[in-house]
DNA sequence: TTGTAAGCGTTATCAG
DNA sequence: CTGATAACGCTTACAA
């Protein structure tokens, strides 16, 4: 705001060395007080003073070849990058893990890796010292990032967790199984008789496990065939499956769908098929993304904290960094069901 | 994909003294290969041959150190951390910037500024020579991040432009106005007698441009009080804009909402109202982002070619990089009608 | 064409 | 507690 005037002419920004003439002391003493050392007080004003009156900003390059580390945490996605953007979960881990990170004072690097592109260029990446440490989403069962990070032992941390992931690296997610169990039961509740699953992703853990957790919740009732597996967690996916769904059991009167995308999608399909929602059939979805409020009705679903998730995964990060042993095992954080008006 | 075992245990990063050393040479002639300069051809093959086989990847604190530079590029976003997720036409301007400077070499670093938060921290990061370049996206006028990359002649581009934007400091976007002419005209054309605008953000110049479209293309019968005023760009506020409109004039037959979004709200209010979209009310937006296609029915709408804005925006600054003159005054790129079902 | 050597701005070691 | 001084890995005159 008040842009005091700074006697520095730019071009020239003032070094330690600067400040150390300035306070009539040697780099040595400048850098104690800049890291935190023993110094006199009388230095440390003096010196804090010259820090002040010269506008010194640290180089962070010179720090970061010295202290031989990048102050930088990757974010990896494995995903295309269309997807990228329209997940609203992937946005919101996203913000939570770089407020995380920018409060530790790291810089967070984003690498989308689209299939097509090789993974080559992201292992010369990670094992050339460009940051100290990542965190990587969407990864399926065997991808090989989970070698790459795992044999070149950079601190990190997966959301979500492949079956094939190194039990000594950390992970953060949600409980999606029982998670849709309980979301599936609450909707046996209201009544349903033919329930369904519009299944997506199933290659990735958070996929099948919500399939298995729909299963489970069915227990005898469960029945393959009012099960439509579509590949991607997105709206066209979703009105795909649910006209599957419609085709194979007109009858049916409820219907899980694998995210709010596919739910949106699903009740987009539901309506042009002449049903009503919750009337005719009800629907829940998964994610409480901003889907859920956007279609109408309303989606009942069931929350996932993503901010936590990506702040949390920064956090697993940063403890590996501070030289911290983390526990084994993965965090899991609550994922409540929030119930609307769709069922 | 195939991890050729690297000779050097991990811990130890080859350095270019240890490709001199393989190759029988010095460090000076290393360092020329890698950056281009006069060698031999004989010290080159050896030189590359040694490369390869010691697995060595540069170390970009040091470089930067010794080239005073960064190799960073800033993406400033100024909007609240919700509408950076929100907003699909950020996204791809992002994604745009992203591909661009990362094909040269730079990192884009995000730097989403919300508005509690002080301007004094982005200056700080500004003038500390984190990055070398910005990329400002969203700025109002007057914003003090105008005034901040002016004095500091940091190499920038602005994603539409401010009224009060220096000169000599590039932006680039779309023709608002006209394209909002053209699809009101378009709108009119199918006979609608009473048309609105629901006006968003119009502090901004996207804002206001889309309102003085508006009104050129009505000419005499444009009607001040069929225009509702709304702050951001989003659904709430286009169903809120709509509610007002059909209050101040139940026959009300046409409405250009100022983006997709915010025409998604307007449908939504409208089918409340128990009105039919186009039967009853025509209504066209803008951006052409995800929105358009997942309103029924489809939107009309502008097309705003968001990846391209980034890409634009990022050779711009690049340019600057590199030296080169960069011609004044904007660019402008195309932005297109694209007509679907709600009008 | 090549080698040598001088920094770039920090932090860290080690005598004082 | 403080001041020299040696790295860190790289580029770049300048000499050879």
């Amino acid at each position: 705001m008040s842009a005091t005037e700074q006697p520095n002419k730019p071009g020239k920004r003032a070094t330690v060395h600067d400040i150390a003439a300035a306070a009539g002391v040697s780099r040595g003493t400048v850098s104690r007080v800049l890291n935190g050392g023993y110094v006199s007080v009388t230095a440390r004003t003096a010196i804090e003073r010259a820090i002040r009156e010269v506008g010194y900003v640290p180089n962070t390059a010179a720090r970061n070849l010295v202290m031989q580390r990048s102050q930088a945490v990757g974010f990896i996605v494995l995903e295309p990058h269309t997807l990228f953007l329209e997940d609203p979960n992937i946005g919101g881990i996203l913000l939570g893990a770089n407020t995380t990170l920018s409060d530790a004072d790291y810089q967070m690097v984003n690498l989308v890796v689209d299939s097509e592109r090789d993974t080559a260029r992201i292992t010369r990446y990670l094992s050339g010292g460009f940051v100290d440490g990542a965190i990587i989403v969407s990864a399926r069962s065997h991808d090989p990032i989970i070698q790459v990070v795992g044999s070149l032992a950079l601190p990190s941390a997966f959301v979500g967790h492949p079956r094939d992931l190194r039990p000594e690296i950390p992970y953060v997610g949600i409980d999606n199984m029982t998670s849709t169990e309980e979301i599936t039961r609450r909707l046996l509740a209201t009544g349903r008789r033919r329930v369904g699953m519009i299944a997506a992703a199933v290659d990735r853990d958070s996929g099948a496990d919500r399939l298995a957790g729909f299963r489970r919740a069915l227990g005898p009732l469960f029945d393959e065939s009012l099960v439509a597996e579509v590949p991607l967690y997105d709206f066209a996916c979703g009105a795909k499956g649910m006209r599957t769904l419609l085709e194979r059991e007109p009858r049916i009167d409820g219907v899980f769908a694998a995210s709010d995308a596919v739910a949106a999608g699903a009740v987009e399909a539901l309506r042009e098929a002449g049903r009503t929602v919750p009337g005719d059939v009800g629907v829940v979805g998964f994610d409480d993304s901003s889907w859920a409020t956007r279609t109408r009705p309303h989606l009942s679903t069931v929350h996932q904290p993503a901010a936590d998730i990506g702040a949390h995964a920064a956090d697993m990060v940063l403890r590996q960094l501070r030289g911290e042993e983390i526990p084994q095992g993965g965090l899991l954080l609550p994922s409540p069901v929030v119930w609307r008006d769709s069922a």
